[in-house]
DNA sequence: AGATTTGTATCGAAGAACGATACAGACGTA
DNA sequence: TACGTCTGTATCGTTCTTCGATACAAATCT
């Protein structure tokens, strides 16, 4: 499960924006401490979340306790260390279920994957990176489990190149220049230059596709969704297995569909 | 979709813990401020956060602005009012791979689809309640999705009765006591008593079943997992259609992969 | 057994958060 | 049009909260 994990693209680093007569330092300091866990394995102690979050031992005693006693914290198995808490799953629904394009992409994808039978994704576009707000599977096979909030890079998947696609040409050579290009199969595009074209491609068409450059062995069509003001939101994303299909199948008979979810979901913003 | 979201059972309300020296409000009050989005259906002004947050509009102020610059919170549509913000998914994806039992259940359960066929969801189990961490589908047909975070009652699910079965009679009849025995649907069983019973009989069983008693048409299979410490920490569910299924072949098909599973997943742990 | 960890507890000084107050723009209404 | 009320934003002095030092017991490692 661990190794399905990839190094997220580009966290924007808790800034604590010094000097800011408005912010609010000790609130700033209970989200340092929960954004202590990003990227680590495993129970994390008193001392080693001080650390990390950049604080004295004593504020993290604090906190941590602040934490625990509202439920954002709790202890790890075997009463060693600490783990964040389910309390924040709470927010998770929030964001889900607030956020409108969740709100109009669910039914509209549901729909979608019941025709296409492949699998769906919806992922939101986050400055320099895409989240995933969640996956609808198909079929028996399965690569893995997809977590909510797991993100993927934006220069080497159909959903990011769609949305690269609907940005100007200066804001993709600023994402791709603050991208790592790292190659994650022998298929990824990681030069700069094929990736804009390939971004022009699907500028024309109105769709991105991708063949093995994120996954082995993943066919992917990605078509974004933009809002009213015309700026990207996130993209939808049907992913099929090159098994079963040749990259030309499986764009002529899933692209269309895409696009027109993505329309449906676009008209009703 | 809004449809499908029930008012979750019991969500323990921020309880600031007057009086506490090791308290730290301000870290309280940021989450208060997050938390002001819990069960509303919009984007949130600056006052009406103030309001449900308890805190004073000034002060809601420079809280907001600090989740704001943080990501935890963002401008709502057309720049009007304010929403749960993305960098809010960081942290559920935090929680759902630290967590020791989707750790370990993850594998088991991506397994036990593949040979069921049917919904596998597993839910965590945090005092009172039930909270979804991920589910799996399967066939065409899909009910709604599931979303993260969403939690389900206790007392009239599969996974919930399966839980009640692994705690002592006194848990059991103290979490009935604090559950809204909501009939959800014309099958609801809300007499305690009579849950008890059932909870007896998957005592006995090493597994819960419900039918149609939270979702009309549908006949589940839970099973709990349980800890080192012999407590339960979460549940697997297993769910098909009335329309394919008879109960007892459901759970004849079902049941004893359910077992197998959750054993292969509490060993382990 | 000794040396580090762990989590917990207490306290006074320093400083940050509180809440009052003020202002401009958007919005709806009369 | 002019009004009132909402929005979000900005500034400031006092108070009360947070900080970080210090201390301690229990568990864990060496």
């Amino acid at each position: 499960m661990r190794s399905t994990l990839r190094a997220d693209p580009a966290v924007p680093l808790e800034a604590p924006a010094e000097n800011d007569p408005l912010y609010v330092r000790a609130a700033g300091r209970a989200l340092a401490v929960l954004s202590a866990f990003h990227h680590v394995d495993g129970p994390l102690s008193l001392s080693e979340i001080a650390k990390r979050a950049g604080i004295d031992r004593s504020a993290a005693q604090r906190i941590v306790h602040t934490l625990k006693v509202s439920g954002y914290l709790r202890r790890g198995p075997n009463n060693r260390g600490y783990l964040p808490g389910l309390r924040l799953l709470d927010h998770t629904l929030d964001v889900l279920r607030l956020d409108p394009l969740v709100q109009r992409a669910t039914p509209v994808l549901l729909e979608l994957r019941k025709t296409v039978r492949e699998r769906v994704d919806l992922s939101l576009f986050d400055e320099t990176r895409l989240v995933y707000a969640f996956r609808m599977q198909s079929k028996r096979e399965t690569f893995y489990a997809t977590l909510v909030g797991q993100s993927v890079p934006i220069f080497c998947t159909a959903g990011g190149r769609a949305i690269l696609a609907a940005l100007p040409d200066e804001r993709v050579v600023d994402i791709l220049r603050r991208s790592e290009l790292t190659a994650y199969t022998p298929n990824t595009i990681t030069n700069p230059d094929t990736i804009i074209e390939q971004v022009r491609d699907a500028r024309r068409n109105g769709f991105a596709t991708v063949r093995g450059e994120f996954l082995q062995g993943e066919v992917a069509v990605g078509v974004c969704i933009l809002g009213r003001d015309g700026l990207p939101l996130g993209a939808i994303h049907v992913g099929g297995s090159l098994a079963e299909w040749s990259l030309e199948e499986f764009v002529e008979k899933i692209a269309p569909l895409c696009i027109e979810a993505s329309q449906a979901i676009s008209n009703s913003l």
